[in-house]
Formats: structure tokens, sequence, C-alpha cells
DNA sequence: TGACCCTCCCCTTAGGGGAGGGTC
DNA sequence: TGACCCTCCCCTTAGGGGAGGGTC
């Protein structure tokens, strides 16, 4: 006679809880040597430590237990192998989405941090930025925010822009003249992409690389002090070729307080 | 009036499913504008878009809803802020476990590899191998292998033990003599460990890196030829120090015919 | 009328956490 | 007797997939 081990013992030997194991018989992958008939008490036996070393291992590998099944069930190592590398395919694209995912947390994170030293840097600097790209619809004049919105909503959801990945920001093309005298007339509205597309399109805009003037203001409440960027253009005798303004998410529900970090873009040689 | 939309127009907005939407009103994140209360249909405003895509965002970024409801119930930015945090240093974790099972899948797929390889190798060779670092426990002589792995596995199980990671491969520590003249009387068996342990203690046993003699054989049926073995070491005037016997798993529940990779150690300078 | 929407209701992973009651 | 074991039963994530029946 073979001795045999109460669930308590079995559990215990392989650091895992009884119900586990129970859960293990009612879906058929590890049935008990024993059963007592009259208490329904559960016994393992040594041979089947094997077994529940096995599942445990395999799935500490990421299988699921219907794998698990499977493989214990067909009893061969060519379905193990080609358990292993099918979860393995599995588990490589499970990664590279955490990889994205992991990146785009820390932008947004980033994004709060540069933002907040942004609303608090008081003067206009100079900065490089990359290249960046957009999905971007012209604005009708004087249209309300929410149109603005639903136009870009619409957009995204188009077959060809579906699979875009997006950032969270939205930011407008401004003319830069209206800007300095204050008043905003968003020229068109974008919202700004992961990656650089693999086609054109008209909607697709791409903003160069290159140094940008750039400062905080809550444009949309025109209650702020445009001589200090107007003067230095004047000074310079530059002659901006675009401006962007980006919203700053500060709020999650008002936007008409919201402040913009403006971006002017100081094209090589373009002195007057 | 604001213009109200459908669930299936503004699930086709978002590329979301009206049941998604539907478990959203259901779990109080998203309640429509309006509900008509005669036919029970909802209607979204425009307003509402907003928060959809907010939450699409969010939950893209690896959120839970209940975090995202959290955030959008605050509706300040610190608490979308602490979320990102929260959520990013969880998916970090979620990713060095994820890159340690993508490596022990790695591993598991490249042992088969490596054992049809030397399985079909008639002759022995050669090979520098790594340190390796194991559990291991003295054996009894002629104890049933059943005892063996029990013990292992008690050792295993043991608070000291419990966190070490192992690897799925039992071998043996065998008398180099015993073997060539095919008794098989195994003096410790171990299984093998992913990492050196950090601690020391008289179970763990460190198999040093250096050059061994490999081969395969049927060694627990005693039927393999021993000849080419022991006059590599008769030529040689080699005393071997120790070898050791890899199980090789070609089958997942009889172990009698098991091929075993023995490995012996070619002490430096250990010419007779 | 066909497309759309509604409310149940069951299903998915791998067990965890009881309650209430026997068993070693 | 105290530790152990048993059988329900409810719970967790984020919806998906219906059935059966109204609505635009």
């Amino acid at each position: 006679m073979e001795k045999l081990y109460s669930i308590g013992e079995t559990a215990s030997l392989f650091n895992i809880t009884v119900q586990t194991l129970r859960f293990y018989e009612k879906i058929g992958l590890l049935v008990p040597a024993r059963v007592n008939s009259d208490t329904g008490y559960r016994y393992y036996s040594q041979e089947q430590f094997h077994y529940i070393d096995r599942i445990h291992y395999l799935k500490g590998l990421g299988l699921s237990l219907k794998d698990v099944k499977n493989i214990i069930t067909a009893g061969q190592v060519d379905r193990l192998q080609y358990f292993l590398r099918k979860n393995l395919a599995e588990r490589q694209r499970e990664f590279r989405e955490l990889q994205e995912i992991i990146s785009d947390l820390k932008w947004y994170i980033e994004y709060f941090t540069y933002m907040d030293n942004a609303k608090a840097d008081k003067a206009p600097r100079i900065a490089f930025l990359e290249e960046r790209f957009t999905l971007c619809a012209p604005c009708v004049s004087n249209e309300p925010f929410g149109d603005i919105e639903l136009r870009l909503t619409k957009l995204r959801s188009r077959d060809e822009f579906k699979s875009l990945g997006y950032r969270r920001h939205y930011g407008f093309i401004i003319d830069f003249d209206d800007m300095v005298n204050k008043r905003f007339a968003p020229i068109a509205a974008y919202i700004f992409l992961k990656f650089k597309p693999d086609f054109a399109s008209s909607y697709i805009t791409i903003l160069p690389a290159g140094e940008y003037l750039c400062f905080t203001a809550q444009l949309r409440l025109n209650e702020w002090n445009s001589n200090v960027v107007k003067s230095f253009f004047d000074e310079r005798r530059y002659k901006p070729v675009f401006a962007i303004a980006n919203e700053y998410e500060d709020n999650l529900a008002e936007y008409t307080a919201t402040p913009y970090e403006v971006q002017v873009y100081l094209q090589p040689n373009n002195e007057l």
C-alpha cells in the first residue's frame, strides 16, 4: 500500500492552497488518487506529486490551465513544445504591448512635468523640438470648441485613421498676428500622433523639427500680455511662419481658462 | 437644444461597442445624458464624448475602470497623475515578471533543442559549461526514485527555499566508477536553480564552470556502451572528480527508459 | 420594414473567502 | 478538542454573445 497524503499535506508541499487542488479536480486536471466516499476527503499519491509539480511549473510559465490540461492529457513532449512555443509568441506579443503602454505612461507623466515647468516659466524661451505628427482638420471661423472636438473625433473614427496611435492632447494652428492681437481664432485643430503614419493624407500634418519660441498663455481668456512676444519678433525682425497652441490639461472638465503652450516656429534664415 | 446621439452612433464614433457603453452606465462610470423613460433608449451628448474619449485613453494606458472612475469623479489632475504613477509602477512590475517568464520559456524551448542535439550525437564531446546552481540532497543507496523526488519536493517547500527560482529538471551526482560499470547508484539528487541564491546552505550545491565530457545514455536501463567513455579517460590518464547525469524529458509520465545527459567534469591539470 | 435598441441571462480565468457543518 | 476537510455559494475584470422582444 502506497502512502497517501491529505489535501492539506499535499498543498503545503507545493506551496499552493487546498482550494487550488479542489479546483484542479473540478476542471478535471487532477483527480485525487483516492476519495473517501463517505467523507469526501481527498487523498493524493506520491505519483501525483509529479503532475502537481508540472502543473505548477507550466502555470508559472504563463500557460493557461486549459493548455496545461491539453499537454498532460496528450502526455507527449511534442505537445508540450508546441504549447511552449505558442505561449512564447503570446507572451512576446503581450510584452510589446506592455512596452508601449509603459512608454505611453511615461510620456503622459513627463508631459505634466514639462507643462508644469513651462507654466512656471514666465519669460518666453527658445527650444528645439523634434518632428511631430498630427491628425489635423481646418477650423471654421468662430466655431464652438465642441464642434472642433467633434470634427476631430469623427475624423479619428474613420477607417483609415482608426489604427493610428493617438496622444492625449489637442492643439491648434493659429495665426501669429491674430494671436498677438489677442484674438483666439484657430486655423486648424489637431491631435498628436504617437508615430509617423505609414501613409499620406491631407489630414495628416507634420510639424517640423526646429527651434520654437515657447511660452504659456491663457489664450482663450485674452488676459495675457503679448508685448514680450511682440517685441521679440520686432527686435529681431522675424516674421513667424506659423504658430501652434497646445492645450495644457490642468483640469478634467472645464476648458475656458486652460493655459496653452504657444510654440512659434523660428524658421532658419527668416530675418526680414 | 443640444444634439443628442444614440448609443450606436456614439459607439461607432469611438470605435467601441454598444455593450461597452451600457456597461459603463451599469458601473456608474458614464450615465447617458438622456434616457427615454418609455423605451429605455440611451442618448449621449457631445459634452460626454469628452469623457468617453478620456475613459478610452486611460483604459488604453492599462488603468482599471475603477481607477478611471476615481479619477473622473475627483476631476483633478493631481488624482490623474497619482494614478498614472501608481499604474506605471504596477505595469513595470508586470513587465519584469513577463521578462522572466519569457526568458524561462526560451530556456525551456532551448533545453529541448539542446537535448535533441545531444541525443543525436552518438560520440561523447567536450563542452564548456557555465557555473550552475542546484538544490541538492544526498541519496540513500538503492532508494526508489519516488523517494528521491519526494525528498527534493519537501526540501523545496521549506521556508528558506520557497522563494528560489527553480528550473524544470532533476539530475544526479553520480560515481564515475559505478557509472562505467553500469551501476546506477546516485550519490545525490538535485534540481537546477535559475539564479545564484543569495544565502549559503548545505543543500545548495554549485556545479563549477569548466569543461565537461558530455554524452547521453539510458543510464537506468544499463543498456548502453560505456567502453568509449572508459577508454577516453584511460587514454588520457584522467581521473574524473565527479560526474552528473541530467534527466532528459522525452516523456511526461514514465521515467525508467529516460535518457540522461552525463557530464563528466574535466578538472584542469588532473592528469595522472 | 430593416436597422437599431432594450432587458435579462449565461459565459470567460483561476481560484479566494466565507458559512455551516462534519471528520481525524 | 482543535486542526482539518467537506460542500455550496458569492465574488473578482471588462465586457461578449445571445434570446426574445420592442422602436425609429
